[in-house]
DNA sequence: GTGGTCTAGACCACC
DNA sequence: GTGGTCTAGACCACG
């Protein structure tokens, strides 16, 4: 266990999720260069070759570009991006309801505990 | 692989959470017998040693005991299970919370989202 | 996990050690009835069966012997119990002592550890 | 068994035990790399599956960790093996004073029984 | 019948 | 190369 990462899933399929929430809360912009493989497999102290599948999987879901010598960049599509950006929260949401209703809680009681949750941390 | 199996994640971590939602949702009750391990594993066309490894988890976590020769059963301990319950519970929601956060989505938003998804499904 | 038995051990192991403890310590006197295999086993929880065998491991080992119909005995010869109670004590000794030093601790440090122990519940 | 294998506990708790010796005697420093599941299982002419056991109960222990695809490590938090020793020590003095006194021994005989076998060892 | 352990041999993800 | 998971099939102790 190197850094922050879970035993059971695959580092490669991590690491795209970070990137992907990176995209999605727009710290990485439309267009924006991706910091190479070198780069981040040395910050989260992961093989390169770990950081390529993942970068990789990314650009089968073309979210990503990579421009050959010049590195990885977020896609120029903002549809692409606004629509992956929903697509994420209506899945979240959904495997969320459905887990909860799975261990016998209504809707009524997974809006009040989730309420309950937000206030306790302010906001 | 055969069943309803997930592949990124071990068998015997979806078998155990399939009994622990079980136990949650209160289908298996207190000191209630399990399949045994060779039943299970009919079921789920999957080997009875990975039935056995699931169970072993769970026993390591009292929400089940096994009783030499004659199978493994439901704890009796009702605080406990209440207490798994509600740990469960607050877990994914915290996770889920954390998670829409990570996206950039703030409390109305997700209680918003969370509401349209429940009315689409009636309930 | 009926009673007080350890999970890795056979059940009848233990019980024949219980047994054992009990002659060495004279709470099971030279000749004196041991309980019936149903009444151990009732006191026990565990199978008649498991008391039977622990008792056929003590006929094997001479410290007691069946009278058909009557019960089973503790032997009448005292030699044999004395016996008995140094082998085990040496026995207990040596395996305490090659377990220690096996884990790093020389004489002295044993002493001293277990002088600390004795002093701690008083006696 | 094959080995050195005691044939009443299983075969994967006396290989964690060896371990456990190894890393409190310091044969195994902090650090250190283990030797590889197949070589161990080599070594002791045991399936690699069971000395894997041995490394995931290990594990759970945080005696030790792994790192994907490089091995597993004794792990480098000093305190815990400072304490897994301190631990180990009180435990194993504990029940041989526990069991001793079950036997009818009283705290002299104990001491004087004990120092009576060192000094046969000589040391 | 039950669960617990073990083997042989396989495949996978990661480095 | 490493550990992690899985299967098929075996044997054991216990009830």
């Amino acid at each position: 266990m190197t850094d922050g990462f879970n035993a059971t899933q695959p580092i490669y399929l991590q690491l795209l999720q970070k990137v992907i929430i990176q995209i999605v809360r727009g710290d990485l912009k439309t267009g924006e260069k991706l910091p190479s493989v070198r780069e981040l497999g040395a910050q989260f102290k992961v093989n390169p070759n770990t950081v390529q599948r993942a970068y990789a999987e990314l650009e089968r879901l073309a979210v990503v570009e990579t421009r050959r010598g010049l590195g990885t960049f977020v896609t120029e599509d903002k549809a692409c991006l606004n629509q992956l950006r929903e697509q994420l929260k209506h899945e979240k949401i959904d495997t969320f309801i459905q887990d909860m209703k799975e261990m016998g809680f209504n809707a009524v009681e997974i809006i009040a505990g989730l309420s309950e949750h937000l206030n306790d941390k302010s906001n």
